[in-house]
DNA sequence: GTTAAGTGATGCAATTTTTGCATCATGAGT
DNA sequence: ACTCATGATGCAAAAATTGCATCACTTAAC
């Protein structure tokens, strides 16, 4: 798109932090590149960029500027997935922004389902923790967003929330595999393995440990839950997930050890239930092949958990 | 604004429905103006134009790409008079569908009143009936709109409404001058002066007068209302207006005329109350010049009629 | 202090892009 | 058949963009 390369560079500049870095990335000279800059600069009538001795950075009228190309970037991917759609076939790029309770076996299969019927699509999945998955919502980095943890921002919409309950992952032949629900008294003494602090599950977990002063040994604390899980297997200990990073009716596990280990919930009197929050930028038009994804998405999540509440 | 010369030439062609015209308002050649379009097309990767052998004209794609460019520009402008707030002083343009009720006395007291406190802010206004000024919202030739009308589009917002009683408008010495209210059977007989036919004071009294069979002689259509106003001074007639468009509290006419006539209500029972809407595109942010002219109007609203309705 | 390494800004020449002229091909109206 | 309009295209002139070399400046390290 010619029209929009000199916004797309102010883009690179704002993100870059350094107008010859930018310009290393777009692979032209920081001469030109800096020349696009002022001549933007000098048709606002206003700069855009703080001159720091080591390198630029938006001032606040640059913000709003910035803030304007993005959403005219992603406008224009809507307006070109629309047009495209006319041909009859679904083209688009779909960028989520996931926790990764959702990016262990939901979305995978989802986007697996959709992209079936709908080849010409792409997707870009990035891993991220509440806050992050908000501002990548804002700076318009990601179409849609699901987070199990609680929304701040103002400006996100939520489409969709569905309640996860918080489970207790253990060996099958661990003294509490028998229980139906796992009491938090229970936990008293046990090895645990937790998610990292960011994570929505562990700020639950977190509350309402601390505030029973239960006595239990963290043995380790990590972000990824498929380590975990796999370490449940050479040794003894208990972690946590939500249903939707649990395999749900498919037989078998992915990796070949889940047979061995079981899933209980955490009794609804000790532990909240969690929220999983399906977003997307509140007021924004989304482009056709997130929309689409986006209904998807919602429709798979009914048919898995009768605690889907649409907003 | 360089960066979207393309783009504003795109919405010149599609507005002009030709390419060798449109060039000649944009002070270029057509060839050049042709070939800037081939490009974009390209970029796109579809034509935007059905080529016809009197011109051009948008397709489907075009029609989606073109609204795109205008919800740009528009978004520009808010961009821009937002940057310009930064400095303190407002600058803006804002763009008004109206009418011919509101414009008469209303929106140039309204207008002076905000400009008074923002003199670097410009207007445009037009006036236009109930489905034109919808469509100036749709392609964002116009911020705001007060129509005398129902709403009849989807993508309109209404951001407030006032009850506006239609009033019947005589000499002062009319045998009818001396009634509280006007009966619709008080009509028979008379000569009325009615505003043109896509008028919403019009619509309204059409569906009351005819449904009531009343016999009375219509000497005079016009779509001035000054016209119409300045005629009862040389011939005695009725006509009819919303309290909006009369003076309102300020003593003396403008026109030196006013004050030998007389407005009385037509009673509730035999004419229905109508409702000017206040109202912007729907999911659209407004430039910040356009929004605090909207508070302003609806202060104003507010304090001259009890019967405004925020939504 | 002094130096080195990073930053953005600027004059000038080479390059690329855009523009305008002349012209062609096509279709509608007369 | 003719005229008048339209958009498309080859080619040369004009304009804008780019890259090189260099300047002015700040920070950090020595």
């Amino acid at each position: 798109m010619r029209f929009m390369t000199s916004l797309r560079f102010i883009d690179v500049v704002a993100r870059e932090g350094s107008i010859r870095k930018a310009a290393d990335k777009l692979a032209i000279t920081s001469t030109a590149l800096n020349r696009r800059i002022l001549q933007i600069e000098d048709e606002i009538g206003q700069p855009l960029f703080e001159r720091l001795p080591g390198g630029v950075r938006l001032n606040t009228a640059g913000e709003i500027f910035v803030q304007h190309i993005r959403s005219q970037f992603a406008d224009l991917a809507r307006v070109q997935s629309q047009i495209a759609d006319l041909s009859g076939i679904r083209r688009g790029h779909v960028q989520i922004a996931s926790g990764a309770d959702a990016l262990r076996r939901f979305l995978p299969a989802a986007i697996a389902a959709y992209r079936a019927s709908h080849p010409a699509v792409s997707f870009q999945l990035n891993r991220c923790y509440g806050d992050d998955a908000e501002a990548r919502l804002l700076s318009l980095d990601a179409d849609l967003a699901l987070i199990f943890n609680p929304i701040r921002a103002a400006h996100v919409h939520v489409a969709a929330t569905v309640r996860q309950q918080i489970h207790c992952v253990m060996p099958a032949d661990h003294r509490l595999a028998s229980r139906e629900t796992i009491r938090l008294r229970d936990l008293a003494g046990e090895d645990l393995v937790l998610p990292s602090a960011h994570s929505g599950v562990r700020q639950i977990l977190d509350s309402a440990i601390f505030r029973r002063d239960i006595e239990a040994q963290v043995i380790l604390e990590s972000d990824s839950f498929e380590f975990m899980q796999n370490f449940l297997h050479f040794e003894s200990a208990l972690f946590f997930q939500i249903p939707i990073a649990l395999d749900d009716g498919s037989a078998g596990g992915v990796d070949g050890f889940d047979s061995q280990l079981v899933a209980r919930p955490l009794d609804l009197a000790d532990v909240p239930v969690g929220t999983l929050h399906i977003c997307h930028l509140k007021g924004r038009v989304l482009p056709v092949a997130a929309a689409k994804f986006l209904d998807d998405v919602i429709t798979n999540l009914r048919s898995s958990y009768s605690d889907l509440v649409d907003q």
